[in-house]
DNA sequence: ACTTGGCACTCAGGAACATAGAGTGCCAGC
DNA sequence: GCTGGCACTCTATGTTCCTGAGTGCCAAGT
């Protein structure tokens, strides 16, 4: 159905639109990608691939630019993912090597990123619900409130005042404390639920309505989803390109919900994931592509991080940007 | 040199170009605001207007538009700050209240302002050096790492792991905390550097190496001015107006240092700052104004909040929505 | 059965030109 | 010092025309 050429016809076409935003002609293709046939040819195979809806004419009399259809064969099957030069890859290093905590490493990332790819990226911070405990501490702040600090194998710490319902002696809260950080250190987030549900029962009967108050904020902190936080940057690569709707991308951009959704479901490891245009689950990103990839420490997924550009973006270019700091993000945090 | 009608003229030019967007003709002019004059009058003062820079016209033959020195003039002398209606009083404590930790409160704020004034709203995160610790505590982590969190009265948590020198008890964990805090608590951040100067002295010679680098961290934290962070909302708003110049916009805010400078100095508590086109100190944002505030629990003012918009804004308004949510977010602060 | 050159056709974008209307500046009269 | 009248100036808009890139199709060549 699609032969060699007319492969090669529309890789030469999504590249050579991306390179001059501009439709591109039989003419232009024929000389410049050296195809050893005629225009004319070229013409007939661009007639095919329009009639299987991989490429558009925008009127009568212009040159061709790739659907979405297109990009996305192009993405599956013709390109490859272009990897970084070798100073690109130190400069990343060094930028992420200088990250002081957690909150440095995920800022300096969606920089790095936007940098990288002169696009919008999108990092979401690491998870805490796949994380695990590695610390949770019970900070006496008066009589009947107490800090409750929860520290994460990520590095990542969240804290919450309680109020207490009767004054606490600082031996009990010490004693509390070192019984949760029995129970659940190295306990993963999700499982922490189960984990302290039995815990009021192994106290004392007059410290049950204390653990009770307090683990009840501990489980609306990891209720919280706090942790799902996204944050960009980048915004001002947008401008100046009219292809995209502006307003509604910027807009898109500020709504938690619809960035996680955008990042999309945690996929294979370390796979790169790619939403061409109409392929986007959020109507106001239909001129836009993302691509993103999971990151994390060893083996297990911590959470997403991509970037969001015109349909027409290097695709190549950017998987191997989007890849390479994945994977960087991902020994800096086992790292530390 | 300008009577009061000129004045209720340029008042006149400056609330119909703002509501309008379009340079305001004499005509038009003499009619919506019932001047009590012909067109031929109010003609008259434009010129004279014109001529002292307080409106300009775009070309030969259209309708004036304010100056910056209009807009100027207008906010210091013809407009009034426009409380906001009860309706949204209510909207913004319900919506400020719900917040239950500082970074909510901080998020909130943002995305509340930018709501409210349809402009990019920019908020600065309480100054750690303007409030004081409430608590230090030593986590272990490992035999010889530790995470040092520090606490604020502002509900503010800053982190960082310390690699110590050599292996280190509980015990010894224990009595360093129960030293630092006695030293520190209450203590306001800038004095922690001189508050903490002698603290190793009073420690027996082999726990100094081990307090020197939990120090060393400690002041490095207060350092890393982590505490001017900035964060914006609302960029959408700014697409669809041409006025400004839409790149160089987004490039300023997402340079912390440029907005930490847009936001101003603390000026005095609670009065509001307006810097009108040109009177920016950064030259990509010449086609906008900011409007600021400082915010704070009680007297002393923690950090600032504004938004940025169009030099063609509704200050009247705008000024309103900045007070009222100074005013609650230092409340909220207070109460917590 | 493809490929190719030729050719007529289409249409976006730009230039040149005309037109309408909003707004101005100025002046003479009240 | 205000006002109506009037000539003047431009921008914005619409019309027309033209150019050129690019196409589709066909008939001839391999």
């Amino acid at each position: 159905m699609l032969d060699e050429r007319k492969l090669a016809v529309l890789r030469a076409v999504v590249e050579d639109y991306v390179s001059t935003n501009e439709p591109v002609g039989s003419k232009a293709l024929a000389e410049r990608h050296n195809l050893g046939v005629s225009p004319a040819t070229v013409r007939n195979d661009m007639a095919v691939l329009e009639e299987q809806g991989y490429i558009t004419q925008p009127h009568t009399s212009a040159g061709r630019v790739p659907t979405d259809k297109g990009y996305r064969l192009f993405v599956d099957r013709l390109s490859q993912i272009k990897p970084l030069s070798a100073a690109e890859r130190r400069a990343i290093e060094t930028f992420l090597a200088g990250a002081v905590d957690l909150d440095d490493v995920v800022t300096r990332t969606v920089r790095l990123l936007a940098q990288l790819t002169r696009q919008v990226a999108v990092v979401q911070y690491p998870s805490l619900t796949r994380s695990t405990v590695r610390h949770v501490e019970l900070v006496p702040l008066a009589e009947r409130r107490i800090m409750l600090v929860l520290i994460t194998n990520t590095g990542r710490v969240e804290q919450r005042v309680v109020e207490l319902p009767e004054v606490v002696g600082d031996d009990r809260i010490a004693h509390l404390r070192a019984l949760l950080n029995a129970s659940l250190d190295g306990c993963g987030l999700g499982r922490v639920p189960e984990t302290v549900a039995d815990l009021p029962d192994r106290l004392p009967e007059e410290d049950r309505p204390v653990a009770a108050t307090i683990l009840s904020v501990l489980l609306e902190t990891l209720v919280d989803r706090h942790d799902e936080k996204v944050i960009f940057a980048g915004a001002a690569n947008l401008a100046g390109d009219f292809s995209v709707g502006l307003r509604e991308v910027l807009e898109a951009l500020e709504e938690q919900v619809v960035l996680m959704r955008l990042l999309g479901e945690a996929g294979d490891h370390s796979a790169l994931m790619v939403r061409i245009g109409s392929e986007n689950p959020y109507s106001g990103l239909h001129g836009t592509s993302i691509v993103a990839a999971g990151y994390g420490s060893g083996d297990n997924e911590l959470a997403r991080l991509g970037v969001l550009g015109p349909t027409r973006m290097d695709y190549p270019v950017t998987m191997g940007a989007v890849r390479a700091v994945a994977r960087y993000v991902g020994q800096i945090l086992a790292g530390s």
